[in-house]
DNA sequence: AAGTGGTCTAGACCACTTT
DNA sequence: AAGTGGTCTAGACCACTTC
């Protein structure tokens, strides 16, 4: 079944003088596992296997890619550990999607004391395009003035505000995105927006304070003026590690924590 | 060099009818890496090979469990990955410790806004020994009463006070643990654990919110009543998932941030 | 029965560190 | 040169899912 593998491969066996190099000119020079690891990325980030759609067996690929199939292993296990691939033991391996239970609460930490997590209901505030501040120009990796989509919305918890949330978005990517289209569409926005502007996020980076609610902040959250509140900036982060997503969260932590896991 | 395997290990050979087993024993039923994992984890958490010290090499420990280095290596891949161990190519793997700059980091998340990193100096404030509030001994899974030990402190960040802090640690874990060992111990408090304690934080669990200074804490932070600051509760766990230390900070976050990386 | 991921082995060779 | 972890291969067999 699988294909016969004639020439050994450069890299396990360099002393094959300069023969027919297949793979080694990928990045500079890495593990073979890892090159295996950068195509596979790179077929992600094409769009050649969809969310939510299963890859190849690891013996096709290990075929298409010439090499064995614990190296193709290998480079699924670290895929796999960084969440952008899904194995399911005899079924296959899938590309993640944010449409899964498993996913929704990867990027959402706000837990409620009482153990009895709902799904927030979304109202949006605002949805405009506009010219990217210097800050925000410089977190996106984008030239000041760019275009944005900025959104602010409020998030209640079983009926109760309890997340302000502020994002601006790179504007060549979620150009079309409307206040009607987030309105309609139920669920998270990660899943809008892997659906229809073929973005999935793959890591953010979080810095996070304890600030005083503004009168505007207090009346839309419901608290009185210099209420504290827990402040979440994040930066997301799509294939190739561009970023993509500013969201400024202010969240209301009398009945919700912030959860996180030191390992 | 590596030892001969006369007999195949029953959970890969599952054929060899009523052989004489080795290893199954161990938990219930796991695949044998996790099982040379946990024995592994075992000698670890028996003192057998301490803090800094380097285990033996990994065809040893192949022999010496009677499988073949894959298998122990897939197991030490793991440990490493939860950083109970670390690897140095070339050199050999070692039982991680508190005292290395890259641990510094890990269960400390306080970046400051300018980048500088700056070591925090701590003031004790309280050391001594009381009965263990219904609270914290359900946190610390003790019985309601038992002794633990209790220290307050604030720490400062290039002499600013940044960090008012409590702790509870299982009281017979951490017996003797005095106020003057705590001033003269200069660095992390898990170094000094880890020392004269055997005690190695594995892993933590963090509820954060946003709460308001009470008026005595305003005045050792020196910051006005009601400001806004973070809180951090922090159960901490060593080997076997026992937890001994429960923790809660107040982060003065004007001039730092809690940072933190979705994966 | 066939296909998929998961485990285990045995052996070769590479890269890095120390002697 | 010797010892360590790191990579790669080839092949066997197991566990789970689907047909």
């Amino acid at each position: 079944m699988n294909a016969p593998l004639p020439d050994s491969n450069p890299d396990a066996n360099p002393s094959a003088a300069g023969g027919t190099t297949v793979l080694a000119q990928v990045p500079s020079f890495s593990p073979l596992y890892r090159q295996i690891k950068g195509l596979i990325t790179g077929s992600l980030q094409s769009g050649e296997w969809k969310p939510g759609d299963m890859l190849p067996s690891e013996f096709e690929l290990a075929a298409r890619y010439k090499v064995s199939q614990g190296t193709v292993r290998k480079a699924i296990d670290e895929l796999a550990q960084e969440h952008l691939v899904l194995r399911r033991q005899g079924k296959g391996t899938f590309v993640a999607t944010h449409h899964e239970a498993r996913a929704q609460f990867r990027f959402l930490r706000l837990m409620p004391d009482s153990g009895q997590q709902y799904y927030p209901e979304s109202k949006f505030l605002e949805v405009k395009r506009l010219r990217a501040p210097g800050e925000v120009a410089r977190l996106l990796d984008l030239k000041g003035g760019d275009a944005v989509v900025y959104i602010k919305r409020v998030q209640y918890f079983n009926s109760v505000a309890t997340v302000l949330e502020e994002l601006w978005l790179s504007g060549t990517i979620f150009k079309g995105l409307t206040a009607e289209r987030l309105n309609e569409y139920k669920g998270p926005m990660y899943g809008l927006f892997e659906l229809e502007f073929n973005t999935t996020m793959i890591r953010a980076s979080e810095k996070i304070r304890a600030v005083a609610a503004d009168p505007q902040v207090a009346s839309l959250l419901q608290v009185e003026p210099n209420w504290p509140l827990l402040s979440a900036e994040r930066v997301s982060f799509t294939y190739g590690d561009k970023p993509v997503e500013l969201r400024r969260g202010l969240y209301l932590t009398s009945q919700h924590y912030y959860s996180n896991e030191l390992n």
